[in-house]
DNA sequence: CATGAATGAGCGTTCATTCAT
DNA sequence: AATGAATGAACGCTCATTCAT
């Protein structure tokens, strides 16, 4: 029999269990059983813990996106200038080898697919790339303060949505049709499509 | 009752159907049912004309990439410039309104979705992605052949590879979290990550 | 294998086969499986046929109602005179043994609790008991206007719904709490709170 | 954390709360968790003083039938006259806005669907109706003493009886189906449906 | 070719009850 | 006496697939 545990870590554990299901299966192959099983509990429990299987799914996605901002966060915090924290983060993003878990990769693709449908996934999904489209923004905004950067015609959260976009696409090819990008040109490219908007 | 009609118009009908409902409702409640009743025919017929489900996804991802495709070839006709046609491709694929269908878009991330766990999506899926890249490859190495793009460092296929990831990225936003995108930047923002390469 | 049928006909079965499970054990434990087992159908049969468990339970009301309103016409068209017609529908509800369905009761008043619940039940029972007063109250008011009944102070609807009353109760507790009612006496009673409407 | 009480106190709140869960959602919605929380308690504490949901659901039909007895055993005292006493509680049931408390009767009938499948509970509704038809038969015996109603070809129980039906009946049906029974008219038919007992 | 009824495994969810603390 | 996490069986329902006609 499973030990008594306070919500909050069984809420962790199951979120966990999800992010590693949906990684291997997808969301909805990712079965409240499936889930239950990896995380060594039991059906009814998860829905003790939380409401519904909608449920988890925005957990799952808001601890991969606060995870994801805890990582910018870092990178951004080690670099003085904006444009080195913009590169940096460039190369944690796509630099080959850079997607360590590639299963965190799957999983966040399987919500993007979720969101479609669901609206309030969708309304989660908005609120994380927003806040990381705000966080490209305000480094690029920094940049353009220094004149490092030059933005006309175009403003700076008009760039890091383009970055977001870039970054979401290069990831999905990456899921689900890998031969495309020729091994290790992602970071390469990147770099070039900023630079025109370098001084 | 319906009428008999050979084998091939049938199956255009139903995968047609398929695209349509998917485009409403993703792919997990584009049931069998619903396509059927879409294409005015009943279930059994469904089974008759494809062995399975994910067959006739198979064909929807083949159609919607072949009529992608063709849109490509089209445009490039049009232009006898490379660098003008593929200016013509960022714009049919990222000006405002320029996703004419959204249901169409929609269809296309729910197959993405499903690429993920079903690996015979994924080999169609990446066909499909060659070809695009194939196809935005040569007009990359035409224009660079030319004198057009400079491709130090880097190679038409990485190019190619990159324009695509930002289209993919920035229909899947565009679905899923249309305001992180600033209305209309898109197209600026992509003609400018391709300006560098320009000579 | 069960052989094919029309819809038609297979509603009709799993109707009776609701009426029949929930006779012996209500409608909550009138489970779906229960059902499909007593018309020797599968599960998933019963809602390819009808969209959900509440659909049958309204079906079966509305059967019961038909039978009952059938029996009542049955009746009145066997009597030239309305008070005789009464009578008869007195003797047809109250005497003993007049129950011949037990199971049919047991039903009724199982449909009875979940028009508690489930609003569109509620609609279609009143529906159906609106039926009823009608009937009665026709009656009713035929016998007074032959100045057979003396309504001073009242109304045939109210009349007749004070007998639907009684109908209802008399099953009610004749199911539930046998016992409280001295065998046989439920028509006597009836016949004499009758009495004093007529002439 | 909860005061510790004695278990008589405890049993008393938890009943009150299923009554008023029942009252709202019927019993199949009248969950453990929904009472406890009513009762400002923990699931596992309403095990603890009964043994099971039935035991809390005997319990709150025996409480209501004993707040009932008490009504008419109130109104009864407060007549000197037995037939004044009838006439009291017909009016008590019957009366426009007599109902005080709706939300006790649909509990009441939540109760009667119940008695239909667990034979214990059957029992213990038996019991009670007993016990108003035993209070009803001694005003209506206590009348026919003084002459003041004539009960040829019937008794006392049985009149009581069906009085208990007519209450019943009107009750059920001002659930389920309010509109079938005209505004105001029960506490006259019934009055006229006594009348031809008195002498 | 065509129909649409039939199948059955599997889904998310509910909930009375148990039990370690 | 009290807590609230844990259990597990059962529920209504969905749906790709099969098949008798």
């Amino acid at each position: 029999m499973t030990e008594h545990r306070p919500t909050r870590e069984r809420r962790d554990e199951i979120i966990d269990a999800m992010i590693e299901a949906m990684a291997e299966h997808g969301y909805a192959k990712a079965t409240i059983a499936t889930i239950a099983e990896a995380a060594d509990l039991t059906p009814g429990l998860l829905h003790y813990h939380f409401p519904s299987k909608t449920a988890i799914l925005r957990g799952a996605l808001h601890k991969l996106a606060a995870q994801q901002e805890e990582l910018f966060q870092h990178i951004t915090d080690a670099h003085d200038d904006a444009l080195d924290a913009l590169d940096a983060i460039l190369v944690a993003m796509l630099a080959p080898g850079a997607q360590a878990q590639p299963g965190r990769v799957s999983a966040w693709v399987a919500i993007l697919a979720e969101a479609i449908r669901q609206p309030d996934v969708a309304a989660e999904l908005e609120e994380a790339l927003m806040n990381f489209r705000e966080h490209l923004s305000k480094l690029v905004a920094q940049a353009e303060s220094r004149d490092a950067l030059d933005l006309t015609d175009t403003s700076a959260d008009a760039l890091a949505a383009g970055l977001l976009a870039l970054f979401q696409g290069y990831v999905t090819i990456g899921v689900t049709a890998r031969a495309v990008v020729p091994r290790g040109s992602a970071l390469t490219v990147a770099r070039r499509m900023l630079a025109d908007f370098r001084t």
